[in-house]
DNA sequence: TATTGTTATACTCTATAACTATA
DNA sequence: TATAGTTATAGAGTATAACAATA
């Protein structure tokens, strides 16, 4: 197998291998890693995010963000606020809920990333966090 | 943010990435990548491989197999033959059709696998293979 | 009783296209 | 006309549960 395919093969692994633990984690909190992943991104944005540049931090379609907003707000962890300055843009403001529960969901992030990772040594995860930083850094 | 969460965002972001790339280049084969791997592990087999035995492989459930082997046998790549040593296995037999979209199906892999890790050194490469090696061969 | 595979169903993540409201 | 967000729809990937056929 060429060198490339095979590094392919293992980032898939690893991925498939961290979602699962994730999710694992996730499962008693009630949400999915999507969404953990988007309340995150809310509650680390400096300012209120609008559901546009929550699509690009997330690296998904406009379209695709509706669902996941709809689902954190549903679960009283987020509301959609109108940008008093255009009425045309949401604002995403997260609750108190949200904000404790995301403290849950950090933890249970670190749990699983944690439990995956501890077979390499500290030297080798930064190594390994280096090198992924390269290929996923580069443009497109 | 701890360093084991920075690793799980970057697995995340190159999987992303890969999977976006592959996808590209799958599309004019008609293929999808799950459906794409699948084959690739039907012909690597030095036997014919049974469902249960292509969902180890792919480390999915036996339900998941049915379809995406009902998709690959649609596009007739591969055949599904009862096993004369015990009528209620299955057993996967790529036709020749099969195999050649197999071939295209490689090099598209190789190129999407090359554009992402060609930032890299082959030494780079190298130790990330290692890497994250460790991490996918650990049991669970 | 245990194994193999399937039917039925559902959830997550993501996309494109067409539309509405606003600017 | 361009932008922000949504409704409608779809497809990939995966899962659980219940079941039939076979061993």
């Amino acid at each position: 197998m060429a060198v490339e395919t095979e590094l392919a093969e293992l980032v898939h692994g690893v991925g498939h291998r961290l979602r699962r633990g994730y999710g694992e984690q996730l499962g008693p909190l009630g949400m999915s890693p999507g969404q953990a992943r988007a309340l995150r991104m809310i509650i680390d944005s400096e300012s209120p995010l609008k559901m546009v540049q929550l699509a690009e931090r997330l690296k998904i379609v406009p379209r695709s963000v509706t669902s996941v907003v709809d689902a954190l707000e549903e679960a009283g962890l987020v509301r959609r606020e109108v940008d008093p300055a255009s009425r045309r843009s949401t604002l995403l403001v997260t609750t108190p809920e949200g904000r404790a529960r995301y403290e849950q969901v950090r933890e249970a992030r670190r749990r699983a990333a944690e439990e995956l990772f501890s077979v390499l040594t500290p030297e080798q995860q930064d190594q390994l966090r280096e090198l992924l930083s390269v290929v996923d850094r580069q443009p497109g």
